[in-house]
Order: C-alpha cells, then structure tokens, then sequence
DNA sequence: TCGCACATGTAACGTGTTACATGATTAG
DNA sequence: CTAATCATGTAACACGTTACATGTGCGA
C-alpha cells in the first residue's frame, strides 16, 4: 500500500483534506496497517489531481489556514478498486523489540524487564484505541477489520504477559540492591 | 531495525558472508519481524568494515565464487547491544489484505473469497516454516521470540478461517452459475 | 504569553529495492 | 541442456521521512 492508494481509500468514503488524511491514517481505523506523512501526502494527492483521479476545492475559513478539499472522481474510484484486484502485497511485521528479545540473555534483567512493561503497555494502549473506533460502529467490513486487528493485539499481549517473567529469566542478573 | 543492525545480529552468532545473511533474514530465524536484500546488505557490510565493527576474509572455494565471509569484533558487539540500550523503535505492521478486506463491500464475492483462501495458506505457511525453525532448538531467548510469532500467528489464521464467510457474505454478490 | 491545533507545502536527505553484470558447478 | 544455487557487487530508481517555512486563533 502505497500513500497513493491510502489517499484514494481515505477519499472513497467521502472528502477531505490532507492535513485530515494524515490523521486518519496515523490515528483512524486504518492506522493499524498503513501509515503516511504530510511529505508524502501533499505530493501524493497533487499528483493525483493532475491524473483527475482527484479534484479539489478551496475553502475559506474564518481565521484558520484556507483548507484544499479534495474528492474522488469516479475514474478514482475505478482505480481504487481496481488495485485491489491486482496481487496483493504480502503483510508486513517489522519490530525492533523481538531483536531485543532474541538478545535478552547479553542484556540486563532490569532493563528487559522495563522494555517489557514498556511493550506491554503499548499493546495495551493500542487496543484501546482499536476498542475506541470499534465503538462508533460504520461499515461491516470495518467492523471486520477492525475484529482482526483486536484478536492478533489480545493474543500478542496474551503471550507478552504470560511469558514476560520467563524472559527477564533469560537477561543477565542484577546485582541485589545494597539493601539488608 | 535497519539492514546495518541486522547484519551486526546474525554476526553476532558466527561468521558469515553477506548471501548467508540474506538468507538468514529472509528466510531464517530474524525473518518475520525483519528484511534486507542483496542492494542494501552488501554496501551496509563495507560500511560496518570500514567502521571496524566487522573483519573480513576471502575463502577460496574449488569451483563455488569466492566466498567473503564477515566476523563481528568486540567493538561491533558493543555497537549492537548498545544499539538495544536506547529507544526501540515501534513496532510496525503493514497489509494491503486488510486494505482490500475494509473495502469488500466493494468487491465481487468470488475474489474476497480467493483472496482470503490465498492469505489463509500464506499464514499457515508462514506457521510451518517457524514451527521448522523452533524444532532445531537454539538458544532460549530465540524459543522466546519464535513463540510470539507462532502465538500471533495462530491467533490471526484462527480469527480468519472462523470469520472468512462473515467477509465473504459482505462482498458483492456474484450471479450463480449457469446451471440448472 | 506559550504552545497547541489547524493547515499547506517544499527540499534535502536517507534508506532500501530492482534490475543488471558476471560466472562456475551441479542436479535433474 | 536448463535451471537452480552459490556468490559478490553496482547503479538507477522509488519512496518516504524529517525538518523547515509560514501563519492565525484559541485556550491555559
């Protein structure tokens, strides 16, 4: 997926701006499988005016910065839907942290035992946010996918928190505090 | 994770040489939660050389290339474990199935089901090869890391194959065959 | 008054991919 | 004979990130 077809996605259920794109991409039912910048975008949707698979308006606001609306045209829609026929891209994990975890035995117990929390606690807070746009219940397959992204993060927090201690087992001990 | 750590990782274990990292990214124990081809691996080497974190000599094989096979030293130890001291960075996870799932209404019934037959055996796949690679044990920390991904893993082929006619019901009807 | 949210855009830079170039041996 | 595996490396290219430039209104 490129920050093209996020675009075109995003623009498929109705328009809006660049600057909101990157929102819902970064923080919206999608942010969980895509991601795009401002420096991507803006070029993205430019280029995506002159193939007309956009089209833009410009809105005056009231103080704020003037905004550039953008719609799909239906040649967009076309396009959209028709990169989804084509093979698709294999899913992607990329995560530094199972590095970390591969190297827990040359590491300290504690700092393991941080990162772990610290891990642990983003997964956390992912879901919740997943729980959150679940919520404001739209359409089925969003609900759907939605439903993936939930099950995978249970099951991934499942396996960090009942295997944590095992880990910090594995990490170089600390020498006990000072204390007695 | 970028293509430098992960040579330094794999050197990390023994020597090597730059088309036994590839493999071993792409296909070994680091593949599932990293990547790197050829086009970044072997300039990232003659750097990490040059930086003196890794050695290298030319072995002399009767008919095979020769092979220049890498040592990590003491100081690219140091570099690479420091490495896990600072910030990790986020996990990230990206998929155009999803893409294409979150717009099934949008899609004829047959594809959506085609596709997610494809991903299904693409997961199960994926499955076999870690449950390989967790079969010829190692160390623990690599058990550790394996188990994640196998946990994850069957979370997300149990939420697909439980919900895969929920999508299909979803997509664009498809007229029945001809037949009577 | 400080910083955040809104809002658009560019330029420099980094990083990695793809395809190409080269070439021998071995298994089918 | 053909394809695959072993093996290294480069060059062109694609893509995206980060930081910068610019500016207002509002709430704390």
């Amino acid at each position: 997926m490129n920050v093209r077809n996020i675009c075109l996605a995003i623009l498929f259920e109705g328009e809006t701006t660049g600057y909101e794109i990157r929102k819902l991409s970064t923080e919206g039912e999608y942010s969980y499988f895509v991601e795009a910048s401002y420096g991507s975008i803006y070029p993205a949707l430019a280029r995506l005016e002159e193939d007309r698979l956009v089209t833009s308006r410009v809105e005056q606001t009231t103080g704020k910065p003037a905004r550039k609306v953008y719609s799909i045209t239906e040649a967009g829609r076309r396009a959209f839907i028709d990169s989804l026929f084509g093979k698709l891209d294999d899913d992607v994990y990329r995560s530094q942290f199972m590095m970390f975890a591969r190297f827990a035995a040359e590491l300290p117990a504690d700092l393991v035992e941080n990162r772990l929390a610290e891990r642990i606690a983003a997964v956390e807070e992912h879901i919740k946010t997943l729980e959150e746009l679940g919520k404001k219940r739209t359409s089925d397959p969003e609900q759907w996918v939605l439903g993936v992204g939930l099950h995978s993060l249970r099951a991934h927090l499942t396996y960090l928190t009942e295997n944590k201690d095992k880990l910090v087992g594995m990490a170089r001990p600390v020498a006990a505090s000072a204390a007695e």
